[in-house]
DNA sequence: AGCACGCCGACT
DNA sequence: GTCGGCGTGCTC
């Protein structure tokens, strides 16, 4: 029998059959022998043996009845395929913990024994069922509701704009599945699983709905597949790897904010979930409803090529307006106007080895207008939403001496200060570092540039000291309680104004809010990244989206060193279709996805020059198999990435851009004989349809 | 990924 | 003279 090991080798096996006669499906789980122990396998077929094979026979059948069913196993194939991945390592991703591992499914009996039914979370304000739907609500449920009659595979776009009810949208369809009997999945970015939508899925449909989410604990989400499994629940609710939830008679897939990154999975089976909805439901002729304020140009490709419909929501519920977006340049609020580049410089953009101004005046991101715009708030009794992309208090601290920043020392990156905690940490590799008094090279005194979210709490406490203050972010949320928690108070109005970073962007809906400032909107328009002005143009627009969602408009304070900045541009002036038709004419200028398709190829190694010289060799064996082809992939780098070390790894990488999935086939093939003789010490990782080019 | 096998430095 | 470093190679 034809069996795939849990490990990451892109062979299969064969072992010896058992001797009775055991009825096997593909995907069913397997103890098997395995070098020297016992390790997970997936049974995949029968096959003969071949002559004179001497074959180990398998160690036990894990369960009688495949945690995989037919349709996931099937999916899994696809991703396995696609992705590149081992199909034992897919088959493994797709598994919740606990059966992921060599080890039988725990008893009935010991599930029974443990945790009372499960609870769902404390969730302060929920949105009841609306009585009457908005206009457009009704028409596109309609349309929805016409597709899901047909009983067979369609796509649909909805593109929402901020507080239109898209979420609504997506519960009554949920609620036409169940009334007929059918099973429903809904996707939602890691970040958004709050307890506030899982709070309105629990309110409307029970313990029908199981939730699938990274921040519950193994026991906890065994249970809830089982439930899907078993059929008690049937419908989920979960991030990415929900996506594998064996949900039964599944005819409904909605992925919420389609465009979100959260969906890509970023190591082991490189899957994004979006992708894998619209194959999902192509195998299972389901609808398939993608959702979101700002397509990604992916999806909107698909409408123009005819691969999915496009429905529309302009109108935010009750009318309520969109609201105001008021530009605050930063150049000319911040500057003192004989010395304009004094205090830019220092702030952001540093070019290398560039010493700064000593004297550069102290500046705020509190400028004069947000500061007159909170007192407005807080006179009024209502709330504002601060938002930065950014954590900690400084973002560098620069020798005033040599010029030189405190870097990380495994990665190739700033230290961020930390206020509270009194360290410089990377955001990359987690380091802390104590807090040097003064330059180890030189002694000099060090410059502390740049704004974190901590240091505004900080100015914003100093500022107004009558005011509940909180902030929202990775150092604050370290639990799933304590967002839960901060979210809460800030829902009852028992603060008055929340900084955060990207947490706070996503899915939210707090009424009370009718003040949102992007603090620094350029964070991110620089990477180096073609998708670098889509990604700021989606931040934006969902920030700002935050509000004006309650009885009051709402207003939006848009600060900026770059108001000319092509999404910056569009944003202020509210036209989504215009950036997307600009951006779009840029990738098919330039041949970018989606009008190409994109692989990249990542070399890691321990030393900078072994990196490189393998990152050589693979591109030359790329260009070498395309030699032969008639095809025009393009093999560009390779080049040392971006960040060119993390934790102590130099990071080369070379990118293969092709006019259609299946040209990539061959190069990439070639790549991965190549990579079987290189040695161990070297890292290499291919990632179809990438993300990020960093 | 594990795990074993196999050749070169600091220790009982 | 050994214990152990991790480079290389294999796993039905």
């Amino acid at each position: 029998m034809r069996v795939a090991v849990a490990r990451p080798l892109l062979k299969t096996f064969l072992y010896e059959a058992p001797t009775e006669d055991v009825p096997l499906q593909p995907g069913q789980r397997l103890l098997v022998p395995f070098g020297s122990g016992k390790v997970l396998g997936f049974f995949l077929g029968w096959e003969e043996r071949p002559m004179g094979a001497a074959l180990k026979p398998i160690e036990a059948i894990l369960e009688d009845i495949p945690a995989l069913t037919e349709e996931v196993y099937a999916l899994v194939r696809f991703a396995a395929k696609h992705y590149r991945a081992p199909l034992g390592e897919a088959l493994k991703a797709a598994l919740p913990p606990g059966l992921n591992v060599a080890k039988p499914m725990p008893t009935k009996k010991a599930r029974v024994m443990k945790r009372k039914p499960w609870q769902a979370p404390s969730v302060g304000e929920i949105s009841p069922r609306p009585e009457q739907l908005s206009e457009e609500q009704t028409e596109v449920l309609q349309g929805l509701t016409e597709g899901l009659k047909l009983g067979s595979y369609r796509a649909f776009l909805l593109h929402g704009t901020t507080g239109s009810g898209k979420t609504e949208v997506y519960l009554r369809l949920v609620e036409k599945a169940l009334e007929g009997g059918l099973g429903a999945l809904v996707l939602v970015p890691e970040i958004a699983l709050t307890p506030q939508l899982s709070g309105r899925f629990w309110a409307r449909f029970g313990d029908r709905v199981a939730l699938l989410h990274s921040g519950m604990g193994d026991g906890e989400r065994r249970f809830q597949f089982q439930a899907l499994r078993e059929g008690r629940a049937v419908v989920a609710l979960g991030v990415r790897s929900a996506i594998f939830a064996p949900v039964q008679n599944l005819k409904v897939l909605i992925v919420d904010e389609e465009h979100d990154t959260s969906f890509k999975q970023e190591e082991g089976l490189r899957y994004n979930a979006r992708d894998l909805a619209l194959v999902r439901g192509r195998q299972a002729k389901a609808l398939v409803l993608l959702g979101s304020a700002t397509p990604s140009l992916e999806s909107l490709y698909n409408i123009e090529a005819g691969k999915m419909r496009l429905l529309q929501m302009r109108q935010r519920i009750h009318n309520r307006p969109l609201p105001e977006i008021q530009l605050v340049d930063l150049r000319a609020s911040l500057l003192p106007p004989e010395k304009p580049e004094a205090a830019i410089l220092p702030q952001e953009v540093l070019p290398h080895g560039e010493k700064p101004e000593e004297d550069a005046p102290e500046v705020s991101l509190l400028t004069p207008a947000l500061r007159e715009a909170l007192e407005e708030v807080l006179l009024g009794g209502q709330q504002a939403i601060l938002f930065l992309n950014r954590r900690g208090y400084n973002r560098m601290w620069l020798c005033s001496g040599c010029g030189k920043t405190r870097k990380c020392r495994r990665c190739d990156i700033c230290m961020t200060y930390h206020s509270k905690a009194q360290k410089l940490q990377c955001h990359y590799c987690g380091l802390n570092q104590a807090l040097p008094e003064v330059c180890e090279e030189c002694g000099g005194r060090f410059l502390k540039l740049g704004f974190g979210t901590e240091r505004i709490e900080e100015e914003l406490v100093g500022a107004f000291p009558g005011a509940r203050i909180a902030r929202l972010d990775r150092d604050t949320a370290t639990s799933a309680g304590k967002l839960g928690g901060l979210l809460e108070r800030f829902s009852k109005g028992e603060l008055d104004i929340l900084v955060g970073t990207q947490m706070l962007t996503k899915g939210h809906d707090f009424h009370g809010v009718t003040l949102v400032c992007m603090l620094l909107a350029d964070i991110g328009l620089s990477l180096p990244d073609f998708r670098a002005a889509e990604r700021v143009f989606h931040l934006l627009t969902q920030v700002a989206g935050r509000a004006g969602r309650g009885e009051r408009p709402g207003k939006v304070l848009l600060q900026t060193y770059h108001p000319e900045a092509e999404p910056i541009a569009y944003i202020l002036k509210k036209d989504f279709e215009g950036f997307a038709h600009m951006e779009m004419k840029r990738r098919r200028m330039l041949a970018w996805p989606p009008c190409s398709r994109v692989a990249l190829i990542r070399i890691e190694g321990g030393e900078p020059g072994l990196a490189e010289r393998f990152s050589r060799q693979l591109a030359h064996v790329a260009s070498e198999a395309l030699c032969r082809t008639s095809s025009n992939v393009r093999v560009l780098g390779p080049a040392a990435a971006p960040i060119a070390k993390v934790s102590n790894k130099y990071r080369w990488q070379l990118f293969l851009k092709a006019p259609s999935y299946a040209a990539l086939d061959i190069p990439l093939a070639a790549v991965e004989q190549a990579v079987v003789n290189l040695p161990k010490s070297i890292k290499v990782v291919i990632d179809v349809d990438p993300t990020t080019m960093l």
